[in-house]
Parts: structure tokens; sequence; C-alpha cells
DNA sequence: CACCAGGCAAGTA
DNA sequence: TACTTGCATGGT
């Protein structure tokens, strides 16, 4: 089984197979922290349709999604599903940058990590992994994102449990056995999320191919 | 056809 | 606190 102190090693494993990622796929700090709230629970090429149709339109600048008709903005971004939902949920924390940070997303970096986490975690539809994908790819502070396919991976490696394990719990796994370094949270988190992708599905694992398959039985 | 995808919040007991 | 449900498109 997996051992806490091993993570490190797994990095070093993962970079070595698939190579530097330098996530995330997104141009601006604006178009990652709106992917970040339109890839939840939704795959990736579908948040890209969205993503397509507001570049398209001339829409993915903060000034003028901001001022945009809640319905206008639903049924652009409707292809990466949830759209009504997606749609408020952006404009929830667009109101916020514009509140607390005039709206300038280099002030929003400027901000110490905790304040910052604690204001994204009080918009309506902004959980943990959303504000911490945030935090790490939009305004570089060294936070690690855990999501679905991190969860997985550590619960196939019997770090923890299948069902309930805490995502607070999970991040402290990482946090504690790593240097506090935003540009490894980066480039640990992209790797995992290429596993996942290749190897770690949910119906469909091919650990027998998977670079951390010697691992299971250690 | 059923199931899955880089969540989150609200309702119920 | 611990379940359960709604939200929705598109691919396998």
């Amino acid at each position: 089984m997996l051992k806490n102190h091993d993570l490190l090693e797994i990095y070093d494993r993962l970079l070595a197979y698939f190579g530097p990622q330098h996530w995330w796929p997104g141009e601006t700090p604006f178009e990652i922290m709106v992917g970040a709230v339109l890839t939840q629970n939704t795959t990736w090429t579908n948040v890209e349709k969205a993503i397509n149709n507001l570049k398209e339109s001339g829409l993915l600048r903060f000034e003028v999604m901001a001022s945009l008709p809640h319905a206008t903005l639903a049924e652009l971004i409707r292809p990466c599903g949830y759209f009504n939902l997606k749609a408020s949920r952006l404009q929830n924390l667009l109101a916020m940058i514009q509140t607390r940070y005039e709206g300038d997303l280099e002030l929003f970096a400027q901000a110490e990590l905790p304040p910052l986490r604690q204001a994204l975690l009080e918009v309506k539809g902004i959980g943990p992994e959303t504000a911490d994908s945030i935090l790490l790819y939009a305004a570089n502070k060294p936070t690690f994102v855990i999501d679905a396919y991190t969860h997985r991976l550590l619960s196939r490696h019997g770090l923890v449990p299948e069902e309930g394990a805490d995502y607070h719990e999970m991040q402290e796994l990482f946090m504690s056995a790593l240097p506090n370094s935003s540009a490894l949270f980066n480039e640990y988190h992209a790797l995992i999320v290429c596993t996942g992708k290749e190897f770690c599905k949910k119906s469909t694992p091919k650990c027998q191919d998977c670079p951390l398959s010697d691992l299971l039985n250690a």
C-alpha cells in the first residue's frame, strides 16, 4: 500500500512518464477562472465549446461578462451543462470580485491566500475545489487542488476510504508531504488529471498500464 | 439503453 | 450530522 511519504516519489514518476504539463488550459487568468466554474462535474471538451462561444462573441473579459444578462450568458455556455446554474455562479463570482477587489484580477491575485480563499468560498456556487483551482491556476497561490481524480488515486491506493473522504484531509496529505510551492502543486495536480484521464477512470481502469501500478501491492 | 464527466447547495430526518 | 436530490449537455 501507498504511504503518505511516498507522495513525492509518485510525483517524480508521473512527471517522468507524462512530462511537464505547464497547466491550466487557458490563456488568461480570467479564462482560467471561468473554466474552473464551467468544468464542475463536466468534461473539459464540453467546457471548451462553452469557452469558444464566449471567445467568439468577445465576451471573455471581466467587464463585458459582468454586465451580461443572465439569459444571454446561460445560452452561450449551454454546451457545458448546468448552464442556468453556472451562469448564476459566474455572476456571483464576478460580483464578489467587483465588490471586494474593484473588478481587478491583478489586485485579486495580490491578496493573501487565506482571506482570498475565504472570499471565494463565500460565493454561492464556489466550493473548495473550484476555489483552490482559481487560487492555484489563476492567482498562483500555493494550495493543493483535490478533485475526483485525486480522490480516486488516493482511494485506489488505500490512503483514504472510497467514500466519505474529507476534502481538507486529502489536501493535508499532499500539503504536509510536499514543499510549499505553487509551481509544484500546479504541476502535480495537472499530472494527476493526466493519470485520471488515461488510466484511472471510474468504470474502465487500466491499472496494469499505469506508471503507479506496481505500488498497488507493494 | 445506462453510465460517466476536473461540484455544489439545498432539503430532509 | 448524514443521506438524498436537482442541476444538463455530450460522449462511450
